[in-house]
DNA sequence: TCTGGGGTCCTAGGACCC
DNA sequence: TCTGGGGTCCTAGGACCC
């Protein structure tokens, strides 16, 4: 059974689901088995594009991020939906609980993708008949497609899995890659978008074979740090490991909007402002984490989008904080310009046990300044060598009170002597 | 009739410190 | 007089992916 698996190196897997929003909703209604069916954001107004289609709807032209109107334009039968994320979700558990059973070292990427390294899974089989029990799995007990690419590493499997779909399997290893990975076209590789793909047929780049042999110094200068890391990866070469932890490690949490027509109307923007720190907040506070800054983003009628952000002394993650600084950030940047799109993201995400105590200090505000506050979050910081938490303005109009721990006690105690 | 919403990583300049 | 170089943090924007 060894005989499969390699003496040094790993067997890694990458499991793409086929159209998964559309096969979610195949399978929990099976009349729209066969048809062409798309999953659109918002079917009753203009701005609407295809999230995902159906198969059948492919064949049609129908593409993702195409605007729904011209979709329906090219495929007049389209069957078109609103996305039903709850059932997203519990299709993606199940399929990602399915793999844990074969390997706890599973990292899931997105709702519909993830890596195994199944390195160590001698005893279940050779890698193709795991990977055809797994596919066999998901298609039987959950009624949904998938691809599975088999290669020594994440990002060889990222190609394989693409390479046959639906319901594909494909094993790419080091010695095929003359043969089934070089000849595709440079935009087909997994971190070359549009702008990349056209800088590298500049320089008359256009196979992944014309990359592995491309000047490294060249490629350097015109893509920096990426260039170098693209080759690599074409040559075959991807130490990076599946990291079952990674996704938990979110470095931001943000919703934006688009509004049903452009607008400076600042009732709307201050009421969607509001709505957007109050979904950022709740999000915040179910992952049980706080954050440093905050990011407003305009786009505006023109499409052409700003961002701006600031970072506070002190972790915030509460609605009313967030929308605070948002609106200081809008009421300093826009341009008084039509608004189409805007967005609200907290970045500098720490845990919140990771924080030594909350001090709600708006309580003494007024009463020592925001200088001193300032001061007393560094010095907390230095004291204890990690993040106060921090109302800093959730709450001014609350009359000031008696500090509520000792802690806060002991601390202002200190603080004032110090200053005496 | 144009083009959503959730992210990550990288770059580059300026401020600031040593 | 007039000046180095490294490191870190902050901010804005761009490229990419699903």
């Amino acid at each position: 059974m060894s005989k499969w698996y390699p003496k040094n190196g790993r067997v890694i897997f990458h499991v793409d689901m086929n159209s998964f929003y559309a096969s979610v909703e195949a399978a929990h209604d099976p009349s729209l088995k066969g048809k062409p069916v798309a999953i659109a954001g918002n079917p009753e107004e203009r701005r609407g594009i295809i999230v995902t289609s159906s198969y059948e709807a492919r064949a049609k032209g129908v593409r993702t991020t195409m605007p729904l109107w011209q979709a329906k334009r090219l495929c007049p039968d389209l069957i078109v939906l609103r996305p039903n994320f709850d059932r997203y979700r519990a299709a993606s558990s199940k399929m990602f609980k399915m793999m844990a059973e074969i390997t706890s070292l599973v990292q899931p990427v997105s709702i519909d993708e993830g890596y195994l390294d199944i390195s160590s899974c001698q005893s279940l089989g050779s890698p193709l008949e795991i990977a055809t029990q797994l596919q066999t799995r998901i298609k039987n007990e959950l009624d949904l497609p998938c691809s599975i690419g088999i290669a020594p590493n994440k990002f060889l499997a990222k190609m394989a899995s693409d390479m046959k779909k639906p319901m594909g399997i494909t094993v790419l290893r080091k010695r095929d890659l003359p043969e089934k990975l070089w000849p595709l076209q440079v935009a087909e590789m997994y971190g070359i978008g549009q702008k990349t793909g056209t800088k590298l047929n500049g320089i008359g780049v256009n196979t992944i074979g014309d990359l592995v042999q491309a000047d490294p110094y060249q490629l350097k200068r015109l893509l920096g740090v990426n260039g170098e890391r693209l080759q690599r990866r074409a040559k075959g070469d991807d130490m990076s490991p599946v990291d079952p932890e990674a996704i938990y490690d979110f470095k931001s949490i943000g919703n934006s909007e688009t509004l049903p027509e452009d607008t400076t109307d600042e009732a709307v923007i201050l009421s969607l402002l509001r709505k957007l720190a109050r979904k950022v907040s709740t999000r915040l506070t179910r992952k049980e984490v706080v954050g440093q800054t905050v990011q407003l983003m305009i786009r505006y009628f023109d499409r052409r989008t700003i961002t701006r952000s600031v970072t506070q002394t002190a972790y915030l993650a509460t609605e009313l904080d967030i929308f605070s600084v948002a609106t200081d950030l809008f009421d300093q940047h826009w341009d008084g310009r039509p608004i189409r799109l805007l967005g609200v993201t907290v970045q500098g995400l720490i845990e919140r046990n990771q924080i030594v105590e909350q001090l709600d200090l708006f309580r003494y505000q007024e009463q020592i300044g925001d200088e001193a506050i300032n001061e007393v979050i560094k010095q907390l910081t230095e004291r204890y060598g990690k993040n106060p938490f921090v109302n800093q303005f959730t709450e001014k109009n609350v009359a000031h009170d008696q500090p509520r721990t000792s802690f806060q006690k002991d601390f202002l105690d200190d603080f004032r002597n110090d200053k005496e």
